[in-house]
DNA sequence: ATTTATTCGTTCTGTTACCGAACTAAATAT
DNA sequence: ATATTTAGTTCGGTAACAGAACGAATAAAT
């Protein structure tokens, strides 16, 4: 990998790259057809990428008239990513192969006192992970870490982030990069988890996506043109502040967000607790639902209603292809069917709905995808614009059942 | 211009015409350092350029050590776009030089018999326009028709345009290439305003910006990431069927919206009407606010309130930098004021929004931008991904001058 | 007035990337 | 055994680009 080829050699090498990528196991002849590039540049260029290791020949063509060919993939031990999900009570680190493969994954409470010994215990969890012994694999090479808060891109710090202690003062990525010299990106979990559902479900740049996570509070990722729409302060997506659910004008609603006043966890309580004096867990209020509960259900409904509604003012602005549905509360299947049935009635086209199809890996799976193609297009590309590489997911059901 | 240069020579051709589009006058030592190229080759390039007319010779630097420098510019008569603003009672034809300056200007009525009539009109305008005597040009490449409607990118024809009659049979693009033997691009008019609003704001592709029209009805077009944001099924932006003002539910909120149904023309007149039993028209009503009259002022009231949760949705999903309210009612200072006050009620944070810059003649504007990216990118850049030119807009005020 | 410094623009030479044409190599079809 | 097909390599040539050097044209210093 030379420090600085011409950007001739960037385009070419990027198409190759994507080619093998894509359709390996692939001969040179048939990349040259892909790409409309010489057979003898792609000797040359896959030559190249063979000999520094990261394509390697799998065997030879058969079943067709005429020479056998020899056929290159990627080798997938060329180089491991991590990705790394930061949630208030729990750490998970999945490491994974040049193709998406997970190699190892970790799981561990989160350290309460925050700060940098939180810190040290997201940089411990990656090297341990990555160095297993019982797992060899390439050099690791990039991590992203998916926090619930907002990364401050000037300062690297995590904002509002209720969950996690003391990242407020503390540029994340930085540390991280010094404790363990590869390069971090920090990003929002939902954010992630929104890329890990359009990454995973092999959507193409113009299928754009929102996903709407509803728990303890409620929010919505947004992938538009195949990258995520942050906005200009960051606020895209905030969908807890549209302003219909509760009285947008109250003073609490300033503070909370006058949609997710009404729709998450404790929204859900104290509507049950209203309708029968009652204090419940969510779990208990769904199920009470299932058995029959008349009060249950109409709780149920109302924030199904308001989650509807945020559904049709996102296809009224966005008109995304998919709105999928995440998060603790938003995936259950009972609330789905309400949804769907009130967004029906409240918008005038069908609005596609899903559960998501990660469930709570969503954000692990972001994660990979966005380091995969950083280290793709740090690599191949070189930065090269308009030579960007777009990763192949692994299979879905093979990328979960490799979580614990 | 060579049938198909290579990568290397499209990418640095283009570089070289963003560098002296955006700051000519310009000496070829100066492109040199400001693109990286060696001197050499920027002489090669612009030597090209210059010999097939793109580009021209004004002068020399002065006021500096050394030799004086020969200065290039882009050469405007190199060739001309048109845009075509086609409504339901007017249509405008500008036809504009390389660098946005317009050249002409032309207005007719609509042929109301509409279909291949309307088409007729469109072509003889836009020829008549591009061959006045009086306006001697280069020659026209291409063309940019802005509809009150949804161009359907498969048929080429435009639907859902109450406006004008029988373009939804018709393919508008592909006819009227076949008349003007030019390249020819359909938009809606409100996506284009959008455009031309982004523009000539000078805004970069991270200032994502939401056009808000309000009129005979109210959508809204949207430009993110410096591109328009069209949707799955092109229904971005139709705000009018965000899920509050009237009821969501009710039948007519099925076909017209259920915020269109309170905030376009008819509603005005039908909300005064309510309060007064008088039916008069929106412009009465604005001068009955103007003084003191209650429940024009009310209607007002009533009818911004609407608009500003339109605007704190719009926020909440996508945090653009900025809305631009336009429209025949969208833009009225007595609307505006009320917007924004109602705005800071129901968001927590400060919404900028400002009224339209170029008023009836944004969607003219945003043709002329889109002409000019296309044209620039077909020329220079023959169609090389990463290699897309920026082309400054013309000045705010020279522009409108030149309006009608 | 002359010399020195600065900046512009051209010429010369060499490298990289790529490809058409031709040819060799390895398989199937006739 | 020969012809056809497909893969892969070799040879020679062009396009694009840049380092180095140098001539050209100016202002500033002597």
């Amino acid at each position: 990998m030379a420090t600085q080829t011409k950007i001739s050699r960037r385009m070419s090498q990027s198409a190759v790259v994507q080619a093998i990528a894509t359709y390996g196991p692939i001969s040179r002849a048939s990349v040259s057809k892909l790409t409309g590039l010489s057979k003898q540049t792609i000797s040359e260029i896959v030559g190249n990428l063979e000999s520094d290791g990261w394509v390697r020949t799998v065997g030879q063509t058969e079943g067709h008239v005429g020479r056998r060919a020899v056929v290159y993939e990627i080798a997938p031990d060329a180089a491991t990513v991590a990705s790394v999900d930061l949630g208030g009570t729990k750490i998970r680190v999945a490491l994974c192969d040049l193709t998406g493969r997970v190699l190892a994954e970790r799981v561990e409470p989160t350290e309460q006192s925050g700060g940098r010994q939180l810190v040290d215990q997201v940089a411990r969890m990656v090297r341990a992970t990555a160095d297993d012994p019982q797992c060899p694999s390439g050099e690791l090479k990039i991590a992203v870490v998916g926090v619930p808060g907002v990364p401050d891109s000037r300062t690297g710090a995590v904002l509002m982030a209720p969950n996690i202690a003391g990242l407020d003062q503390i540029d994340l990525a930085g540390t991280l990069n010094e404790r363990l010299g590869i390069d971090i990106l920090v990003e929002n979990d939902v954010n992630l988890a929104a890329l890990g559902e359009h990454w995973m479900d092999h959507r193409s740049d113009q299928d754009d996506l929102v996903f709407v996570s509803v728990g303890t509070g409620i929010g919505a990722g947004i992938v538009v043109g195949g990258i995520l729409l942050r906005g200009a302060s960051g606020a895209a997506g905030e969908i807890g502040f549209l302003p219909f659910g509760a009285d947008p004008i109250a003073k609490e609603s300033h503070k909370i967000g006058a949609l997710e006043r009404v729709t998450a966890t404790d929204a859900i309580i104290g509507e049950y607790r209203m309708l029968t004096g009652k204090t419940c867990s969510v779990p208990a209020i769904f199920e009470a639902a299932n058995n029959g509960d008349k009060a249950a259900e109409q709780t149920l409904d109302n924030v199904a209603c308001q989650i509807a509604r945020a559904s049709a003012s996102i296809v009224a602005v966005l008109d995304p292809s998919l709105i999928v549905m995440g998060g603790s509360i938003g995936a259950r299947d009972e609330l789905m069917h309400r949804i769907r049935r009130f967004a029906a009635q409240c918008y005038p086209r069908e609005i596609e709905i899903q559960p998501s199809k990660l469930g709570p890996h969503a954000a692990l799976a972001g994660g990979v995808s966005i380091a995969l193609s950083h280290l793709h297009i740090s690599l191949f590309a070189e930065g090269q614009k308009g030579a960007e590489i777009n990763v192949p997911p692994p299979a879905l059901d093979t990328f979960k059942a490799s979580m614990s």
